[in-house]
DNA sequence: GTGTGCGGCATACTGACAGTACGGCGCGGC
DNA sequence: GCCGCGCCGTACTGTCAGTATGCCGCACAC
């Protein structure tokens, strides 16, 4: 039987958390203090410290909170059943509004890179909205919609530029103008790269460009290890 | 005549620069206390008081003098006479040879947004490498190698992109390598959307394309209205 | 060359905050 | 009903950004 305890302290635990989002969004990882946020969620530093090891380690669980609940919303969109490149663009819609809610932009996109280093961001990032971008993406090359790009490096530009896009979206005058064109501009670009690719041209065109070294052995690296790790999710 | 007190404080004042952008670099805002950055300087925080209004003013003047230097590179290069296509190719490899800076990807990509706050990293950034990209994709356009974009919205994508994919490089194992292939997917984009452009068919083509459904509704959803504080991010 | 004002800098202090030590209290097992 | 341990509160410490204040020597006046 589950015990009152354990209730009790889970349920103090998603309060810290919880607490820690709405702060963290509202004034950032450094202008908030562990005070502030236990003082919101009704206890003391000394039950924030029972659960969790400090001030990163509460920013990081903070961090996985929003991170599961988008990572939710967006695979409702892309796993479904329908054509890919549907899909892909219904995708790309649904996480563009989810950029321009403030407790994505500001914890996951800004703060997280600087708090809990780029390079644990990075990894954390491959198993949420990065990796969903990067199946989609792979989906589309499998249906035959892109030729053949490295996984890793196109997904990782894409993902590159959707977050600065929901940075300039946030903070434009006109959100639903400036969103609405950015995704007016990544699937003219997305179409324009299918239609390369159907047209069996791989360039070659007549530019000063430098060397011949061009499409060719790109094709040749491919298959980058889509890999991963496949253990799930590793908690910290 | 140049007084010699002068010299002294400008020479105080650079070195405490020299020595914020160094620590900086090496252990992050956050990381780095102004009594180290002084010492460093071999002075102590009486004199870098004297010289910024502080930690944040001092940060900023060192993201302006790596800014500087960059800069410089990156319009000698971009503004030459060559052919824009040329120059575009030249402006991207040497943008994307920057980025392994430490220097530049620490302070200006991920530092400082965080700290100078978005907004204020978004105007500085206008003068400074986004600025230069976007003149890039307006000679791009003008010279009719790109058909009608949206200049902000493109140009902002595409630092955005290029931003990750610095961070991607510089912690990858082969940095080289994947530079390359980075440089080669987006040559190869600008190709299709170039060629897209000549071939004068904005797309609509027999595809498994969605229907028309309005792009404009994604911004309904903002739910959340910004919650900008206008203040340089809430730091303390 | 002597006085004087002020710019440039050092020293000493204050407040805020992350992290630590330790103790009490009540739930749950026996 | 009693005991132990997990949950949490209280009180303290060290560190660091920022402030207050005063000294020292260069430049300029005469």
């Amino acid at each position: 039987m589950r015990s009152r305890r354990l209730e009790y302290s889970e349920s103090t635990r998603s309060a810290l958390v919880e607490s820690a989002v709405t702060l963290f969004t509202k004034h950032g990882y450094a202008g908030t203090s562990l005070d502030e946020i236990a003082k919101r969620a009704r206890v003391t530093k000394g039950a924030l410290y029972h659960h969790f090891s400090g001030k990163q380690a509460l920013f990081e669980a903070a961090f996985d909170a929003v991170e599961r609940r988008v990572h939710a919303e967006l695979t409702e969109v892309t796993e479904g059943d329908g054509a890919p490149w549907d899909r892909a663009v219904e995708g790309l819609r649904t996480f563009l509004t989810i950029c321009l809610e403030p407790e994505y932009q500001r914890i996951v996109i800004h703060e997280a890179p600087v708090v809990m280093g780029a390079e644990r961001w990075r990894e954390a990032e491959s198993h949420y909205s990065y990796g969903v971008i990067r199946s989609i993406l792979n989906d589309l090359v499998e249906s035959g919609h892109l030729g053949a790009i490295p996984l890793e490096v196109t997904a990782n530009l894409l993902f590159g530029a959707l977050s600065a896009a929901a940075s300039m979206i946030a903070g434009s005058a006109d959100p639903k103008d400036v969103s609405a064109r950015t995704e007016e501009v990544i699937v003219q670009v997305l179409r324009s790269v299918r239609a390369s690719a159907a047209a069996g041209t791989p360039d070659t065109d007549a530019g000063p460009a430098r060397g011949k070294r061009s499409a060719a052995h790109i094709a040749d690296k491919i298959r980058t290890k889509v890999a991963g790790d496949p253990s799930g999710a590793g908690e910290r």
